[in-house]
RNA sequence: GUGGCUGUAGCUCAAUGGCAGAGCAUCGCACUGUGGAUGCGAGGGUUGUGGGUUCGACCCCCAUCAGCCACC
């Protein structure tokens, strides 16, 4: 079904580490590899010029979205979402399963499909996994998600029948799939049990799938749970496809993730937080907004090679906070995306030298997380 | 000069004799397959000043200061 276009190199392991080459219509993916997030095909205040500088290579966009505005046929007539959007580089769509779980307050699920109410309008909609692939494939995106339900991760007896109903849905997923030249990954759920997770991602691992992703994770468990998961998961999904860890995250669990066995990640993290004034560094978050920014002459990271720190000082970037100036989004998304797309290259070459282990205990050692449901 | 109105948080204003509050601003925290350039919280007061009435006064009375308006 697939055609030559999608290969992956496994080029070195270090440990469940990995580094790797995924080969797409619209270039390599080195991996491992952070791609920010283009809901409504745009990566919010980041033009494609300036994504492009911050090093990105893969963009994901939203299937869901995109379906209720401005609709898959307009997207289509306008050459797809590559063309549409104009980054020419690989792209990854989201199936539209994630708002099943995020817009639980107007969705009905059953075996079928799933019912919801359009967050614009309020509208009545009917999503599938047939309509889902169908939207994908309108779209054009290099990556396409199978149709999955992401289930609150506490209740072993739902997400038991959860888990199954994805997997059925993969399956008709597969058999409605038509373009050659798009990559369907398939997705392993079961919540926090570790019995499910194993037989989930036994199963995903047996359609053959040019890769797979781990979905239901960062949505309200702890640290300890999500990394339990990504270990039980890790030496059942097969070596020579990557692997796709759904919505995250934040510096610390792109390391983490690293070390059991991930090699692509995406995240609103970086430019929702730049929209809300925070900057990531290599010691942990800071608040630009905090007045002691309020007359530094320093960037936001010394050393940071990227558009905004080579050229901006805190004091300014706190004043465009302050004004309310549009510009202050734009400039911190490109530090936010460039801290983690640079976090992820240093990573790789670790891996590629034999060094991440060195790498990974320093970089944890360092980087001080903010939020205070860390650790545990 | 005469009369009137107004003085409460940094700002704009509530509170009609019963625990002085709100919005904005300031300060801080959060954000994980993006309904959200958002959400949550904190600090901040000699109610212009001085007297009086009252169990109790931002509120009523007297004086005074300041600003504004009108009329001489």
């Amino acid at each position: 079904m697939e055609d030559q276009s999608f290969s992956f190199k496994l080029e070195k392991q270090q440990g469940s580490a990995r580094a790797g080459n995924f080969t797409t219509p619209h270039g390599n993916i080195l991996t491992p590899v952070f791609a920010p997030v283009g809901t409504q095909a745009t990566v919010k205040a980041v033009s494609p010029a300036q994504l492009a500088e911050t090093g990105a290579s893969l963009v994901l966009a939203n299937t869901y979205h995109l379906y209720l505005r401005p609709g898959a046929d307009l997207v289509e007539a306008h050459g797809g979402l590559h063309s549409f959007m104009r980054w020419d580089g690989p792209m990854l769509t989201d199936s539209g399963g994630f708002q099943v779980f995020s817009l639980s307050d107007t969705r009905k699920v059953d075996d079928d499909g799933v019912t919801f109410k359009s967050h614009i309008d309020g509208s009545t909609h009917r999503l599938t996994p047939e309509l889902s692939i169908q939207v994908q494939e309108k779209l054009g995106a290099d990556i396409i998600m199978a149709f999955d339900e992401c289930a609150v991760p506490v209740d072993l007896a739902y997400n038991r029948k959860s888990m199954a109903r994805t997997h059925a849905w993969i399956e008709r997923c597969m058999r409605v799939k038509q373009r050659p030249d798009q990559a369907l990954f398939g997705i392993v759920q079961g919540g926090v049990f570790p019995e499910l997770r194993r037989e989930s991602a036994s199963f995903i691992a047996s359609l053959g799938l040019p890769g797979n992703a781990i979905g239901g994770l960062s949505v309200g468990e702890t640290k300890a749970q999500m990394h339990a998961m990504l270990e039980v998961v890790d030496p059942i999904l097969p070596t020579d496809k990557p692997r796709y860890l759904m919505g995250v995250g934040s510096p610390e669990d792109l390391v983490n993730g690293i070390l059991r066995g991930v090699d692509i990640f995406d995240c609103v993290l970086p430019t929702r937080l730049a929209r809300h004034q925070a900057a990531f560094t290599r010691y942990g978050r800071i608040n630009l907004m905090n007045s002691a920014n309020a007359s530094l002459k320093s960037p936001i990271e010394d050393g940071c090679q990227c558009y905004t720190c080579r050229n901006f000082t805190r004091a300014y970037l706190r004043h465009l906070i302050i004004a309310k100036e549009i510009l202050a989004a734009t400039l911190i998304s490109i530090h936010n995306i460039q801290f983690l797309v640079t976090l992820m290259k240093n990573a790789r070459q670790a891996i590629l030298d034999g060094t991440f282990n060195d790498f990974s205990a320093s970089f944890l050692a360092e980087y001080k997380p903010s939020s205070r449901k860390e650790q545990t």
